[in-house]
RNA sequence: GCGCCUGUAGUGAAAUGGAUAUCACGACUGACUUCGGAUCAGUUAUUCCAGGUUCGAGUCCUGGCAGGCGCACCA
């Protein structure tokens, strides 16, 4: 029972009998004291001074002077401005403490059957995961952990980008490039490989962009259709008359983009694709070599993260369902047709624009594939109560548009999607562009930071008599946790500066600090004989007060972190614990103590501290080690 | 142009409408050489600007300013 639900009640009845009125709980606000100020909880005396008719000190005192007679574990309030603080007693707080030794835990509000999906990672599958993926991922993991504390049932999934002209770029250059390279042949990882040959096909468009571009500026058109050289034309036209640089340059992209369309490449491209959706045993077969190793790699970058995912989706299954749904929707006048034969839905009631749903030839796009995607899922689990989609802001709009559009579509569940839209991570550099080799590679840095953790353990460390497999163990377990909380710390929405020698920083607040913490209690408890219940006679130094309200919150912060989708919350949580605890540890000495009712006390709050730290750790897909 | 998001020490982050805005990194000053020093304490701000609502605004409303993103027959 936690302090606030304890008091409610006693204040409203002094309330009633004091002025004659009773007060809803949103009247009566409980926050922490202050720590300028004496106290633990603290009551706002504001809100009563109509009732009262006198000023916020003199009522404060009169609603302090009856909690003290009426209830024990109030030892003492001061009055400030209008704040009414109230210290509880040591005995109280001694007991809440045995309390959480015992076990005790905030009920779970849902059934086991309430079952979640939350999707997250999702990537392309012809580009190696970055750093951008690993906020995603590290975020969806969490939150997934978070919803299951919470008693809920969760399917972790992705929805496999698996289809579409660029999976086809990756293997045209393969063909023509690629002689026959394969991840044995070449001992690359399979999504390495696969994203080298679309960088190759990126660079062979390029020059014969280059290549054509000069051609159509001689005017040396060959066989190129009429309309697309009056459209050619237009566009120099108006790129001569700008004179503002920026549009200049805009109108330039444009005339690049409309050459780049008809280079031989693309055109072979474009081929490539119709193959595929007409499923061309030789196309679809070398589709599915090359996925194969990108899934590959994929798992092993999935394993090193120690992430796992329950359910995999492809858009090449989903996109099928969506157009079916489109085509039912299109009965229903949920959706119209323009004379080019393309699909849109009309959201201008709602705000939004027109969206188009399937292409003038028929084929689906994005929206197209996400329907169906949002359909099969809610098929396969029948019980399924909502989804989760952690994928960047850049696709707020998307998303609203997207759930409109399951909502007109009659499907009630449609409510209860939810877009986790995370930042941007940025890099001190500015922007991670790819073109310009400024991406993080995911590999690269998870194995940059297990090296970093290698080497300050190895320096500072307490790893004698540790095997070379535990000791490799640990590394892993420090630099990821590292990894993973300096991602996690900050506000999902906040765009966020990855600064490459803070993540592997091993001290303020960090994974590993924590990490630390939770090192030292262990080694503290091995030290301990049995531990006993707490005498709730002993008095407290004023840490370990602090330190055991501090713990009584924890329900609370993972019932904030549920309800925001936010493990920042949790991190920022743990730290305060943390930096607590070792505020403590400085200033009362534990087996130095004469009293051992006192010893035993601080032993047991060491280790209520230690399953905290361990489970919210945990809350974020951390580790916690014994020794480090 | 329209829409969404974000503006808090040099930097990165906190703060259900509550008090004197909380941390870390860097910098500077100091403690202790202990039960694990990967420790602890101290110094470091017109919360972008202007109005408004409120007993009370970093937080809510209106209007600006700055940055980012989106408004594709791309995904």
């Amino acid at each position: 029972m936690n302090l606030e639900t304890l008091l409610l009640p006693a204040i409203q009845d002094i309330l009633k009998e004091q002025y004659g009125q009773s007060f809803s709980e949103e009247d009566i606000q409980l926050q922490k004291t202050r720590k300028e100020f004496k106290g633990d909880i603290t009551l706002v005396v504001f809100p009563f001074l109509k009732v009262s008719r006198k000023n916020p000190e003199q009522t404060g005192e009169e609603i302090g002077k009856k909690l003290l007679e009426a209830i024990d574990i109030i030892k003492g309030y001061n009055t400030v401005k209008g704040f009414l603080n109230l210290e509880v007693s040591d005995a109280y707080l001694l007991g809440a403490l045995q309390a959480l030794a015992n076990g005790a835990k905030a009920e779970k509000e849902t059934s086991p059957t309430d079952l979640f999906m939350v999707e997250f990672s999702s990537p392309n599958t012809n580009k190696p995961l970055h750093l951008g993926h690993l906020r995603n991922i590290f975020l969806g993991d969490s939150v997934s952990h978070i919803l299951e504390e919470k008693g809920h049932k969760v399917v972790r999934t992705q929805i496999v980008n698996d289809r579409g002209i660029h999976i086809c770029k990756s293997m045209l250059a393969w063909q023509r490039f690629g002689d026959e390279e394969t991840p044995e042949s070449s001992g690359l990882k399979g999504d390495k490989l696969v994203g080298k040959y679309y960088v190759k096909f990126d660079k062979a468009l390029r020059s014969e962009t280059d290549a054509l571009l000069k051609k159509w500026e001689a005017d040396d058109f060959g066989e190129l259709n009429h309309k697309v050289i009056l459209e050619y034309q237009k566009l120099k036209d108006v790129a001569a008359e700008k004179e503002d640089e920026k549009a200049k340059k805009a109108i330039e992209g444009k005339i690049r983009e409309l050459v780049n369309n008809h280079t031989q490449i693309m055109t072979e491209v474009k081929d490539m694709l119709k193959k595929w959706e007409e499923k061309d045993p030789q196309i679809y077969q070398l589709w599915k070599k090359m996925n194969a190793w990108v899934y590959q790699g994929f798992d092993e970058t999935y394993q090193a993260m120690q992430v796992k995912f329950d359910k995999l989706y492809f858009e090449s299954d989903t996109y099928i369902t969506g157009k079916e749904l489109v085509e039912k929707g299109l009965e229903t006048s949920i959706f119209f047709k323009k004379d080019d034969g393309s699909v849109w839905i009309d959201l201008t009631p709602e705000g939004l624009d027109e969206k188009l749903v399937l292409r003038g030839d028929g084929t689906a796009v994005y929206m197209t594939q996400d329907i169906g995607t949002a359909y099969q899922r809610f098929m396969d689990y029948p019980e399924l109560n909502g989804v989760v989609y952690t994928v960047g802001n850049e696709q707020d709009y998307h998303f609203k548009v997207l759930f409109l559009i399951l909502q007109k579509l009659g499907f009630n569940w449609a409510r209860n999607c939810f877009h986790l839209s995370y930042g941007m991570v940025d890099l001190p550099s500015g922007k991670m562009k790819s073109r310009e080799g400024t991406v993080v590679d995911a590999d690269d840095l998870i194995a940059e930071v297990v090296a970093k953790a290698k080497e300050m353990t190895q320096e500072r460390g307490h790893i004698e008599g540790m095997s070379e497999a535990e000791k490799n163990r640990l590394y892993q377990m420090i630099g990821l946790g590292g990894l993973k909380y300096y991602l996690l710390k900050v506000d999902p929405k906040k765009r966020m500066l990855f600064d490459p020698q803070e993540s592997v920083d091993l001290n303020g607040n960090t994974g590993p600090f924590i990490q630390y913490t939770h090192a030292r209690i262990s080694s503290l408890l091995a030290k301990a004989d049995e531990l006993k219940p707490v005498d709730l006679q002993v008095d407290l130094h004023e840490t370990e007060r602090e330190l055991i309200k501090l713990l009584t919150e924890y329900p609370e912060t993972i019932n904030l972190a549920a309800e925001q989708y936010s493990p920042a919350l949790l991190a920022n949580y743990t730290y305060d614990l943390v930096k607590m605890y070792n505020s403590f540890y400085q200033s009362v000495s534990i087996f130095k103590e004469d009293n051992p009712a006192k010893v035993n006390m601080r032993l047991l709050l060491s280790r209520e501290v230690g399953k905290v730290i361990k489970s919210s750790m945990g809350l974020m897909g951390i580790e916690v080690p014994d020794r480090m």
